[in-house]
DNA sequence: AAATCGGGGTT
DNA sequence: AACCCAGATTT
């Protein structure tokens, strides 16, 4: 029996602890001593594992979770116990079991390699990971699941599972989505994955990425790895993987009217109550778009123009550009004010209505403008 | 509302 | 090699 072998405790691995970032059995021992301990070892497609079965849940497993590929599993095993009688299932019998998992081109793409391993291959799997890399949606990290698990070779995986812990656990920078980022985690994945039990293993990193090292609720604390773990150290380890760059926010500009009267009063007034700030009492907006709001403004002339500053919204950034503006007082009292949506606002008093922040700004602004 | 997941397809 | 897409789930 190996157990004594892999029985060690972990405490007295850590204590000879070389340094795990130079890859060494250390990390691969300690991942399988844990999966002796804790790994899952009654999935449906482990009893009995063979190429067939494991193939089939990883493709279903590339884009739902464990709980609910196994009814699907289940079902697709009794309707299809061998690849044989996969291949010659109509291609709406497949289509129709995979109702409800999503990404029917994967079906398709599962049914494509059955007739390729039923004809050309006489049922048999190829075994490396190139072969089965060349087979319809079998990629790098699925052929390296299959051939580890069903056909003992060693080789690597990357699924979202094994990066999460990966960029944890060496605190790697930069989302996985770019092509340096994948590399230097292939690159991981490859050094870490041990000549032995690469079954084990494979199984075993994505059971703990998983059930421990999880996205939002990493456990830490009965992590095995835990010791070693660079993002652990560094106290942020669900800062990794790092997320998605946002992608730069639009840039809107607008010139923004603040017209004062004889009374140094300010004139606001209700925007729509659609689009940015609705319904909020804000000064006038040059350059309104092509919205149905067209508000008669009264006369006014421009009497400086100053430095622009920025707000930004969850989607664009707005740059402000302030314009001092005079009202140009007419005989008539024409200050009749266009059906209750505008106002003048005296600056020594609270504002009584609902406006936007750079509004306060401005208004700041203008108070110091006029005191000075 | 936006990110996620692994592979395929396109440029 | 670097990009986008499929689509349903998760955050």
């Amino acid at each position: 029996m190996r157990g004594s072998k892999y029985s060690v405790n972990t405490r007295l691995i850590y204590s000879v602890a070389l340094d795990m970032t130079q890859p060494t059995a250390l990390f691969s021992q300690t991942v399988l001593h844990w999966f002796d301990q804790h790994g899952r070892k009654d999935l449906p497609w482990q009893n009995p594992i063979t190429p067939y079965r494991v193939w089939v849940s990883e493709v279903m497993l590339q884009q739902t979770q464990v709980k609910t590929v196994i009814p699907y599993f289940e079902k697709f095993m009794s309707e299809f116990p061998t690849v044989f009688d996969l291949a010659k299932a109509e291609q709406d019998k497949v289509l129709n079991l995979w109702t409800g998992l999503g990404y029917y081109a994967r079906a398709r793409n599962l049914h494509k390699t059955a007739h390729i391993v039923a004809d050309k291959f006489k049922g048999e799997f190829p075994n490396t990971v190139e072969a089965l890399n060349d087979l319809p949606g079998i990629g790098r990290s699925t052929a390296g699941a299959i051939a580890s698990i069903s056909l003992g070779v060693s080789a690597p995986i990357l699924d979202g599972n094994v990066k999460r812990v990966l960029t944890r656990f060496y605190a790697i920078e930069g989302w996985p989505g770019t092509s340096t980022v994948e590399k230097q985690l292939w690159g991981v994945a490859e050094t870490n994955t041990p000549q032995d039990r690469t079954g084990h293993y494979t199984q075993a990193m994505m059971d703990l990425g998983a059930t421990l090292c999880t996205r939002s609720k990493p456990a830490c604390g009965i992590c095995p790895l835990q010791p070693e773990c660079k993002g652990y150290e560094l106290g942020t380890p669900t800062a990794f993987p790092h997320s998605k760059p946002k992608k730069d926010k639009p840039v809107k500009a607008s010139r923004f009217l603040l017209i004062v009267n004889s009374k140094n009063e300010l004139l606001l007034e209700q925007r729509p109550s659609s689009g940015i700030w609705g319904s909020l009492y804000c000064v006038p907006e040059a350059t309104p778009v092509t919205n149905s709001y067209q508000s008669k403004l009264p006369d006014y002339v421009i009497k400086e123009e100053w430095p622009s500053f920025r707000h930004t919204f969850s989607h664009y950034h707005l740059d402000i550009e302030p314009v001092l503006c005079e009202l140009v007082e007419s005989p008539s009292p024409s200050t009749i004010m266009e059906a209750n949506s505008q106002l003048w606002y005296n600056m020594h008093q609270s504002l009584e209505v609902g406006t936007a922040a750079p509004m306060i700004t401005l208004i700041d602004q203008l108070k110091q403008h006029l005191k000075g």
